[in-house]
DNA sequence: CACCCGATTATCT
DNA sequence: GATAATCGGGTGT
């Protein structure tokens, strides 16, 4: 008899086209996967937040469609990139139920799982690490994005593509998510809309 | 651990 | 001209 291990496919597009907040709870423990010239980056999301332009003025996409947000407007499981604070970039992934515009869920931290060396290099310019550095490596937005080399150019990457794609895994049952308010925001502060796995240590900020 | 601030630049007003 | 979905280093408790 064959073995029973099942390698974890990518999620379909079905998956995306969910309501934003529902994408975001069950993107925890899902496996982001970034190839680079055939080297596999991955880690676990362990850290994610909800973003919905219709009524939410945090989200870039509240004041309507421009040249930076397009890709927030367009088709679902696709990848919007954005530059910020003049250093960094923040990676979210277009979802939202059939026709709806404007909402994504940003990858706030991941738990490094292939790769770490490399990811390492990208990040700290070194590939040998201490403990304390791989709790740093990818507990971030913006770090995520250094970590797993994602740019500019990434922007508008589907997510069903080769280059960067989320491969399955049981979803995280509800006794192990926290939900609390989003970090870093200004307006519509007050939304729970951030989630994460409790007690991970890979998560951003307790 | 908490708070404060500088870096650095695309985007929007 | 102001702001920003961040980060890392500094100071003080």
């Amino acid at each position: 008899m064959k073995s029973a291990i099942k390698t974890p496919q990518k999620l379909t597009r079905n998956f995306y086209l969910k309501d934003v907040l529902h994408v975001a709870r069950n993107l925890l423990g899902k496996i982001l996967v970034r190839e680079i010239n055939g080297q596999i980056l991955s880690g676990r999301i362990v850290e994610v937040e909800a973003y919905d332009g219709s009524m939410d003025e945090a989200s870039h996409s509240f004041k309507g469609k421009t040249k930076r947000n397009e890709v927030m407007f367009g088709p679902k499981g696709y990848l919007y990139v954005y530059f910020t604070y003049g250093m960094y970039f923040c990676c979210n992934v277009v979802t939202g139920k059939d026709d709806s515009a404007g909402r994504a869920v940003l990858i706030r931290a991941i738990e490094p799982l292939n790769g770490i060396e490399q990811m390492a290099e990208f990040r700290f310019k070194k590939r040998n690490i201490s403990n304390k550095e791989l709790l740093n490596l990818s507990n971030g937005p913006g770090k995520v994005c250094l970590a797993m080399n994602i740019t500019k150019s990434e922007n508008g990457i589907d997510l069903l593509g080769d280059s960067g794609y989320i491969l399955n895994e049981k979803n995280i049952p509800d006794e192990k998510i926290v939900i609390t308010k989003r970090i870093g925001i200004s307006k519509s502060a007050e939304l729970p809309w951030r989630f994460y796995i409790k007690n991970n240590p890979f998560v951003s900020k307790k």
